[in-house]
DNA sequence: AACTCGGGGGA
DNA sequence: TCCCCAGAGTT
């Protein structure tokens, strides 16, 4: 029998001894100070795949901006983005404000203290599911997240890949076992910040942790290689020429940006308009990158925004790494000359319908306007970059060009 | 089960 | 600079 009398100490040990760690060491967090589930919620979304230092600001900016979940349902999502410009994953916004939309429709405004109600929310999976109920609400569920996992599978010894989901409905399992009576919320969260805090990815902090008496994987010695993890797949890398636009006219001192489509990578976020290169950049030092500016130019004429513009040349490289894909891009300067349509700031000036077609031929389910634009470009002041959602990478372009303009 | 979806921090 | 971190949705 696996669950020796041994075994029952071990969890009981592990389970009291680190609420009362928790208790004297957990951290001042602005979503800690509340029990309001909006804010819990609000903060498990935003804590996915994301430190808690870079959480902070987002979270307070997020809760002035959108103190009710009316609020946020309310609110154009334009703003939602760009409240979360810079955290990465936008889908977590979009997602977030869809389920707001649920929560006021469904459940009048409140999130619901209930299972299957909240893990029927937008963006709420079996992790957060558990977070809330527990976290707001005290209710026994196990949220178990990759701090959680590192946790147990050390104190445990459990060397099964945490990459597979069988590991994780173990772990919810035993994790489930481990929260003692009436205590959910406070024990769920003091798992976590051991995780956080002690039992760190690389070189965990044994000697101050309060349940190294009985962690199995110390007693080991197995708890730098613990847990185990199959390894992820590396970046593709990906080639861009990137064209920075400097308007002429009336749209003298402004860029050319265009919103990337409503699905796929940084769905509905700005950018500088790009084209796909072949391959790596030519390392020929000093070489003119001829052949690469004809392109662009090419591009913002036939594909683009009608834009006629005159190479000025090379601006700065940068790379920018995805989870999957690694984007190598080469900048290049252009001034327009004559932008068509060009009647005053911020106006849209084209749309591009290059996968119309495609789209029309495929399943003739034109459900929205043939006219609908698929990307819109606009030219915009530094100013504008204040209400427009850029990813991080054409952000520090931006800033580039405007400071040195 | 495999793939898609950002960005930051530490060695 | 390189390496590591990892929840939810989609297919």
């Amino acid at each position: 029998m696996q669950d020796s009398k041994e075994l029952w100490q071990s969890k009981l040990f592990f389970s009291t001894e680190l609420l009362q760690w928790y208790e004297r060491s957990k951290r001042d967090l602005p979503w800690r100070r509340h029990r309001d589930p909006y804010y819990i919620w609000i903060s498990e979304i935003m804590l996915q795949q994301t430190r808690v230092d870079t959480v902070i600001p987002y979270f307070q900016r997020f809760i002035e901006r959108f103190p009710t979940i009316q609020d946020l349902a309310e609110a154009p999502e334009e703003d939602v983005l760009k409240c979360w410009e810079g955290l990465g994953y936008y889908s977590r916004a979009r997602n977030l404000q869809a389920a707001a939309r649920q929560v006021v429709e469904r459940h009048g405004g409140a999130v619901p203290d209930n299972k299957a109600e909240v893990a029927a929310l937008k963006g709420v999976g079996p992790y957060t599911t558990g977070a809330i109920m527990s976290i707001a609400f005290n209710r026994p569920e196990p949220a178990v997240d990759g701090n959680v996992m590192r946790v147990l599978s050390r104190y445990f010894l459990i060397e099964e890949d945490i990459m597979k989901t069988a590991t994780r409905t173990l772990m919810e399992e035993l994790a489930t076992e481990l929260i003692p009576e009436g205590r959910a919320s406070d024990f769920n969260q003091a798992l976590m910040e051991l995780g956080a805090l002690v039992c760190t990815p690389k070189s965990p902090q044994c000697l101050i942790c309060p349940v190294m008496a009985r962690c199995a994987g110390r007693l080991e010695g197995a708890e730098e290689r613990l847990p185990v993890k199959s390894k992820a797949k590396p970046p593709r890398p990906e080639y861009r020429l990137v064209a920075l636009v400097e308007g002429d006219g009336e749209n003298a001192g402004r860029v050319l940006v265009r919103r990337r489509p409503d699905t796929g990578l940084l769905a509905r976020m700005w950018e500088l308009p790009h084209i796909p290169a072949d391959a790596a950049p030519g390392e020929g030092a000093g070489l003119p990158d001829g052949p690469a500016m004809d392109r662009l130019t090419a591009a913002l004429v036939e594909a683009g925004p009608g834009v006629m513009a005159r190479p000025v040349g090379p601006f700065l490289n940068a790379e920018h790494t995805f989870s999957h894909i690694h984007w190598n891009l080469r900048v290049f300067r252009f001034s327009a000359e004559n932008a068509p349509a060009a009647k005053g700031g911020g106006a849209v000036l084209a749309a591009v319908a290059e996968s119309a077609a495609a789209y029309d031929a495929g399943s003739g389910a034109a459900s929205t306007s043939a006219a609908e634009p698929l990307v819109e470009y606009r030219w915009i002041t530094r100013e504008d970059m204040d209400s427009l959602a850029f990813p991080n990478v054409f952000l520090r372009i931006l800033n580039r060009h405007f400071e040195e303009a």
